[in-house]
RNA sequence: GCCGAAGUGGCGGAACUGGCAGACGCGCGCGACUCAAAAUCGCGAGUCCUUUGGACGUGUGGGUUCGAUUCCCACCUUCGGCACCA
C-alpha cells in the first residue's frame, strides 16, 4: 500500500484480484440448501484481443452477476473461448503460424486481459472448445443426433464462399448481395454433399416462446427467419401422367389458376416438355443455370421464362392449363412448382401479361363487375368468391391461413376430394455444418466403399485434429490433403475406408458450451448430471443481437433436440435473454484497425483503472443500444471514483451542530437510491445506477459539510454506498469496505434492504399549473389531502396573479403532486 | 415492397402507470487556489425577448386530454431484419 492517501487505482485493482483468486471467493458449488443463478455471457472468440465491445458486453454481465450474488443467490458465471474457426486458419496461412498455436497463445493473452476486467467469473469453469476434451462431446453431440434420424447427408446445391473456400449454413449468407458473414465475398452455389442437421423438424416449436423472457426484437427476428406459412398442397394431374405438387397459401383462388410454372431445375422438366419446345427449354435451363443467385433472385428483373409444351388439369374445374418454366420460381422454396394465379399475384400477374397468358378473376369486392383484361394490377385484397364453382358467393378476407372463411372452406373441400390437404411451409432450411476447413472438430463419419457411410464408435472418440497439416486454400479440406489421417478400416467390415475429412460449423460447438461449463473436466459424459441438475437452465443469458438467427436459433434446436433424446430436460435452454447494442467509433462506424478507429481498452485502463472503465462502459449509454465512443467521457466517472475515495477516506465537516432533521434527510436520500438502484440492477437500466450513485456522491458531501460526519447515520451511509457501487467497481469498494474496518469480503456481503419509512419524504414539493403551464411550486406536508393542496394553490400569490380575479373553471388535483387550475 | 426499432441542448443521455422536460455526465464559459499551469473546488448556461418576468421548445403536421417526450392518425428521417418465399 503506498504512503499517501490518494486513489491509486493501478496498486488497489491487482492487489484485490489476486486475493479474490487465491481464496477463490467466485467459485461456485452445488449447494442445493441455496438458491442458484446461472448467469452467462456470450464466450469470445480468441482473435488476439479484448476489445471495447468484450467490455462493454462482460462488465455489466458481472455486474449483474455480483448483484444477484449479494442478493444470496448461488452465483455461476463462467467464461470460456469459442477457440475453433477460420480466422486462426487464415492466421495461419498469412503468418505462417499453426491455427492451434495462434489460437492458443492468443487464448493465453485475452486470459489475462479478461482477468484485468476484475470480473466474478469462476475459472475453474473454463471451457475450450478446441480442447480435446471439449470436441471430444461435440463429435459424441454429432453421432447422437446422428443415430437419431436428426444428422443426415445430402447432394445439394449449397452456399459456398470462394474467399474462405467452404460451404455456409443459409444463415452465414447475409444481406441483398448474399454475402459470406465473415469476409464479405458473395458466395456461389455449388453442388456438394453435405452433413446437415435437421433443425426443420423444429421449426414449430422454435416459434413458441412461451415460458421464456426473451426481447421481443428476437422473437421477431427468429419468427421471420422460420418464415412460417400456412396453406395447402394441390396436386395437378398432367398430361404426361405425373402429377404436379404445388404449395399455396391461396387455395381460394384455384379456380384463377391458368397457368402452372415450374423452377427450371424442377425434376418433372424434362418429362413435361414437348419434342418442339426441347430446344427452347434446355436453352433456358442453360441460361438460369449460369446466373448468380444474385442476378436471379433480384426482384427487380423482369420476368423470363419459357412454354415446356405440356398441359396440367387445374382439379377444381378440369380445365386444361400450360406448364411453363421460369427461374421466379425457385426450387429451393416449397416443391419448387407453383399454381399461378395472375389476377390475384403480383409476379404471376406480371409473367401473364408478358407472355400474353389468361387471366381469370375469382376474387372480386361485391358489387364490382370487372374481368381480368381490366385489371391494373393483381387485386390481393378482399372480396367474395366468383368463378370459383361451389364457392361463389363466400367471402375472402385479408386473413393468412384458416382464419380466412374463403381458404378454411377451399382447404376443408380440397381434402374432402383428395385434391390436396392443409399443409404449413417454412422458410427455414436445414442446418449445413460440413466446413472445407481445418480448424473445427471434425466429422465423426467413415466412408466405406462397401458399407456406406459409418459413424466412429463412440468409444473412439474423440477423433483427433491432426497437428502436422499443410493450409492450402483449396476448396478441399486440409484434411484430406493429409497423408494418412484419413485412412483407416470401416468399422463394419474392417475393409481399408476413408474419414470424413470436414469438420464441423462452428456455432455447433457454441450450441452447448453453457453444458461444458458445469463440468468441464468431467470424462463420464458432456456433463454431469449433478451439475446439471442444479444450475441448469440458463436464468439470465447476455450477448449480442447479431446472433439472433445464427447461434441463439441453433443453441434452442440444440437444447430440443437433446431432451427428445432425453439427455436434458425441460423446452429452453436460456430463461431470460438480454442483448447488449454495440461501441461503435468515434466516428459512429464500427470499430475496426482498418478505419482507424479502434479504441484499446487496455489503454485506458492503464490510465484510469479498471474500475474507471468498467463504469464508464455502463454509464456512456443505454446498454441495449450502444453508440459511439468518445474516450473524453470517461473523466467523469474518473473524477466520481476520485470524490467517492476523497469522500471516504478524509473526515471532513466543520462537526458543528448536528441537527436531526438533517439526518433523517440523509437517510431518506441514501434509501431513496438504494431503492432505484435495486430496481435498476435487476432491470438492466445500468447507464441510471452510475447517473443515481452520482447524485448521491454529490448529496453526501453536502451532508459532510453540515456535520453528519462521525454519526451513526453517515456510517450507514458509507456502507450502503459501497455495496451499491460494488457490482460496478468492485476494487474500490472492496478497499474503501476494507478501510470502514467491514469484514471481508464486500461482494459476499448481504444487499441492503429499503427502509421504506426512511426513504419516504415528509414534505413534498407540490406543482401548482395555471391551464397546464408551471405558474409555482409549494411545499407542503406530505399527505396534506387534496382539498388542502387545492387551498394551498389557490392561496398562492402568484397564482392568483394569473386568476385576474376570474373564478377557476376546474381544479385537478393529480398524483400527489400536482395541482391545475382551469380558467 | 414487407416487418421492426429509434428521432429530446454543442455531445452521451434522464424523465416510474400521461403530471415540474433536459437529472447525471462530457465539453464549454466565468471565478477561487497558483508565480504560472495541471489537478481540485465554486458558480453559470435549452432558445428567443430589454428586465423583475414572459413567450417558445422533445423530427414534422394534426387529434384526444385540464395537462402529451409519453396515447391516437398521417408524414419525414435514420438504423436493423426479410425480400420473386408462391
Amino acid at each position: 500500500m503506498s504512503d499517501d492517501n490518494r486513489y491509486y487505482p493501478t496498486e488497489i485493482e491487482p492487489r484485490w484480484q489476486a486475493k479474490w483468486e487465491a481464496d477463490g471467493l467466485y467459485h461456485a458449488d452445488v449447494d442445493e440448501s441455496r438458491p442458484k443463478h446461472y448467469a452467462l455471457t456470450m464466450l469470445p472468440y480468441p482473435s488476439g484481443d479484448l476489445h471495447m465491445g468484450h467490455w462493454f458486453a462482460m462488465t455489466p454481465s458481472d455486474a449483474r452477476a455480483r448483484f444477484k450474488r449479494m442478493q444470496g443467490y448461488n452465483v455461476l458465471f463462467p467464461m470460456g473461448f469459442d477457440a475453433f474457426g477460420l480466422p486462426a486458419e487464415n492466421a495461419a496461412i498469412k503468418r505462417n503460424i499453426h491455427p492451434k498455436q495462434w489460437t492458443y497463445k492468443n487464448i493465453e493473452r485475452m486470459r489475462g486481459q479478461l482477468k484485468s476486467m476484475g470480473a466474478s467469473f469462476d475459472w475453474r469453469r473454463e471451457a475450450i472448445s478446441a480442447d480435446e476434451e471439449y470436441y471430444k462431446w461435440t463429435q459424441w453431440f454429432f453421432l447422437q443426433l446422428y443415430k437419431n434420424g436428426l444428422a443426415y447427408r445430402k447432394l445439394a446445391a449449397v452456399d459456398f464462399c470462394p474467399t474462405d473456400n467452404t460451404t455456409l449454413a443459409r444463415e452465414q449468407v447475409v444481406g441483398e448481395n448474399r454475402v459470406c458473414e465473415r469476409c464479405g465475398t458473395p458466395v456461389i452455389k455449388k453442388e456438394l454433399e453435405q452433413w446437415f442437421f435437421k433443425i426443420t423438424d423444429y421449426a414449430d416449436e422454435l416459434l413458441n416462446f412461451v415460458g421464456i423472457d426473451w426481447p421481443e426484437r428476437v422473437q421477431t427476428l427468429q419468427t421471420n427467419w422460420i418464415g412460417r406459412s400456412e396453406g395447402a398442397r394441390v396436386f395437378f394431374p398432367t398430361e404426361a401422367g405425373e402429377n404436379i405438387e404445388v404449395f399455396t397459401t391461396r387455395p381460394d383462388t384455384l379456380w384463377g389458376a391458368t397457368f402452372m410454372v415450374l423452377a427450371p431445375e424442377h425434376p418433372l422438366v424434362e418429362k413435361l416438355t414437348a419434342p418442339e419446345q426441347q430446344a427452347a427449354v434446355a436453352a433456358y435451363k442453360e441460361a438460369a443455370g449460369r446466373q448468380t443467385d444474385i442476378e436471379r433472385e433480384a426482384t427487380d428483373k423482369e420476368k423470363t421464362g419459357v412454354f415446356t409444351g405440356g398441359y396440367a388439369i387445374n382439379p377444381v374445374n378440369q380445365a386444361r392449363i400450360p406448364v411453363w418454366i421460369a427461374d421466379y420460381v425457385l426450387l429451393s422454396y416449397g416443391t419448387g412448382a407453383i399454381m399461378a394465379v395472375p389476377a390475384h399475384d403480383a409476379r404471376d400477374f406480371e409473367f401473364a401479361r408478358k407472355h400474353g397468358l389468361d387471366i381469370r378473376v375469382v376474387i372480386r369486392p361485391a358489387g364490382e363487375t370487372w374481368e381480368g383484361a381490366d385489371l391494373e394490377a393483381a387485386w390481393s385484397h378482399e372480396g367474395v368468391m366468383v368463378n370459383s364453382g361451389p364457392f361463389d358467393g363466400t367471402p375472402a378476407t385479408e386473413d393468412k391461413g384458416r382464419a380466412n372463411p374463403a381458404i378454411k372452406a377451399v382447404t376443408d373441400w380440397l381434402e374432402k376430394q383428395q385434391f390436396g390437404a392443409a399443409a404449413v411451409n417454412y422458410r427455414l432450411r436445414d442446418w449445413l455444418i460440413s466446413r472445407q476447413r481445418y480448424w473445427g472438430a471434425p466429422i465423426p463419419m467413415i466412408h466405406c466403399k462397401t458399407c456406406g457411410i459409418q459413424p466412429v464408435p463412440q468409444d473412439q472418440l474423440p477423433i483427433v485434429l491432426p497437428d502436422d497439416i499443410e493450409w492450402l486454400p483449396t476448396g478441399e479440406s486440409p484434411l484430406k490433403l493429409h497423408p494418412t489421417w484419413k485412412n483407416v478400416p470401416c468399422p463394419n467390415c474392417n475393409e481399408p475406408a476413408e474419414r470424413d475429412t470436414d469438420t464441423m460449423d462452428t456455432f455447433m460447438c457454441s450450441s452447448w458450451y453453457h453444458l461444458r461449463y458445469l463440468s468441464p473436466d468431467f470424462a463420464g459424459g458432456p456433463f454431469d448430471d449433478r451439475e446439471y441438475n442444479y444450475w441448469m437452465p440458463v436464468d439470465t443469458y447476455t450477448g449480442g443481437i447479431e446472433h439472433a438467427t445464427m447461434h441463439l436459433i441453433y443453441t434452442r434446436f440444440f437444447h430440443k433436440a437433446l431432451r427428445d433424446m432425453g439427455i436434458v430436460e425441460g423446452a429452453e435452454p436460456m430463461l431470460q435473454l438480454r442483448n447488449q447494442g454495440s461501441v461503435l467509433g468515434a466516428d459512429s462506424a464500427k470499430m475496426s484497425k482498418s478505419k482507424g478507429n479502434v479504441v484499446a481498452p487496455d489503454e485506458l485502463v492503464a490510465e484510469y483503472g479498471a474500475d474507471a472503465m468498467r463504469a464508464y462502459l455502463m454509464f456512456f449509454t443505454r446498454w441495449n443500444v450502444g453508440g459511439p465512443w468518445n474516450s473524453q467521457g470517461i473523466e467523469g466517472p474518473n473524477r466520481w471514483l476520485r470524490r467517492v475515495w476523497t469522500l471516504f477516506t478524509e473526515p471532513g465537516g466543520p462537526g458543528n451542530t448536528v441537527q436531526m432533521a438533517m439526518l433523517k434527510d440523509l437517510r431518506r436520500a441514501v434509501h431513496q437510491t438504494l431503492k432505484r438502484v435495486t430496481h435498476d440492477y435487476e432491470n438492466f437500466e445500468f447507464n441510471t445506477i452510475i447517473s443515481s450513485l452520482m447524485e448521491l456522491t454529490n448529496e453526501l458531501y453536502r451532508f459532510r459539510e453540515q456535520g453528519a460526519y462521525g454519526t451513526t447515520q453517515w456510517r450507514e451511509a458509507q456502507e450502503v454506498f459501497l455495496q451499491m457501487m460494488a457490482p460496478v467497481t468492485p476494487h474500490i469498494a472492496e478497499e474503501l469496505w476494507a478501510r470502514l474496518g467491514k469484514p471481508y469480503s464486500i461482494h459476499t456481503s448481504k444487499w441492503p434492504a429499503v427502509d421504506e419509512a426512511a426513504a419516504k419524504a415528509d414534505e413534498i414539493e407540490l406543482v401548482v399549473q395555471v391551464n397546464g403551464k408551471l405558474r409555482d411550486k409549494i411545499v407542503v406536508p406530505a399527505g396534506t389531502s387534496e382539498a388542502d393542496m387545492q387551498a394551498a394553490a389557490l392561496a398562492s400569490e402568484t397564482v392568483q396573479k394569473f386568476l385576474e380575479g376570474k373564478t377557476p373553471k376546474k381544479v385537478i388535483v393529480a398524483g400527489g403532486k400536482l395541482v391545475n387550475i382551469v380558467l
